[in-house]
DNA sequence: CTATTTTGATGACACGCGACATCACATACT
DNA sequence: AGTATGTGATGTCGCGTGTCATCAAAATAG
């Protein structure tokens, strides 16, 4: 056998344990101190782990911003494709609507907000590449919705995904400047914004 | 007297071109390399000064980089205002397109892209007021655009002043992912992009 | 000419870093 | 039982960093 059990936990159990712990440490370090102040002696010390488990699952602390990225990101998935699915029946405003708000809701809480919106900025090459499959991934939903809307006219696809990269780009922005000032504006006025530019932005006579 | 002259400049023009100096290097290694990579050492090899001089006008790599991003959102800002009062008398439409795209060719410039858009904002709190006030700055001149269109009508101070910060978020978007690909697309695509979803947030018949 | 200031080059110091090695102890297998 | 493997603590290595001190050459001032 190639790896024995230990503690009633085998393997492949403890490997998925400690790499947990490490993305939640992660998400702690990073979105409190910036990627900048995060080292792979800061990590061990914060999870309690040795340097050798974190060698073991992540090449660097730029792997493991990335890994906490797809992971929240995926997270933030399942909610908001829940939230809209839900609401199918809905008209397409509502829909919209609490997706958003799920969406919101996920950036309220400020560590997620950072490491989402400006730490997987500065952290290379792989970093970019996530982000750039993340938005592009967004952007394309957006387009589907714009594309249901007004499906003959206005076809002009490569404008069309520069639009979804724009307007999610104005949710970026909405959710660093909240987080920035300690959420002290109602998630309701963030949304009322985010709602206004995506609705008129997709040809959707604003409510 | 205070301050010697040497080599046929006064102390304050020797003082002056050392800062131009830092500045210059500044923008091209932030630029290139981000800031995460750059350090006193590298700043005095590439300006050829010695770190007696660095020291003498900043604190460390993140004030410069500050001082960066202020000397460009100054150069910016000169840019743009001169396009739009250049064409006060065209219609609205026609002047944001002429002001969107002396920003857009500003930011054709790679180095000026990132540190507008990914550096200033991983560089501690001084770097996070800057780009706050900044951006503010602009979302106030696009709520005055808007206010001179609905003057009477949806007076939601608050909300337009959201709905400003995230149409500079789709600028900063579209930018950001137009310098990671390279400047592969058009910029009259970007532009195109930037206008659709401005005028329709502003509530103009789009063109 | 001489004294003072400016400049450039170099070295030194303590610190935190990534990366790896060592060693004693705990648990698991046979 | 005894052997093999997992685990945690600690130490060590070279490196780049921020920061400061030193020293010789160049230019200015009186």
């Amino acid at each position: 056998m190639n790896g024995r059990s230990y503690g009633g936990k085998t393997q492949r159990e403890r490997q998925l344990a400690r790499e947990k712990i490490l993305l939640d440490t992660g998400l702690e370090l990073f979105g409190r101190d910036g990627i900048a102040a995060v080292s792979v002696r800061k990590i061990c010390r914060e999870s309690k782990l040795t340097d050798r488990y974190f060698y073991a699952s992540f090449d660097s602390p730029e792997a493991l911003l990335v890994a906490v990225y797809l992971r929240e990101a995926k997270a933030i998935n399942d909610i908001v494709m829940a939230a809209l699915l839900a609401n199918l029946d809905k008209p397409i405003t509502d829909m919209l609507r609490f997706g958003l708000d799920r969406f919101l809701a996920r950036m309220q809480n400020p560590h997620i907000a950072r490491v989402m919106t400006l730490e997987i900025d500065v952290c290379g090459e792989r970093g970019d590449q996530c982000r750039d499959a993340y938005v592009n991934e967004l952007s394309s939903l957006l387009v589907s919705v714009k594309r249901q809307i007004q499906p003959a006219e206005c076809c002009d696809d490569a404008l069309d995904r520069w639009v979804g990269i724009g307007l999610i780009g104005t949710m970026r922005q909405l959710v660093l400047e909240w987080y920035r000032k300690g959420y002290q504006t109602p998630k309701q006025t963030i949304l009322d914004a985010s709602l206004h530019i995506w609705l008129s932005a997709l040809g959707i006579r604003d409510t």
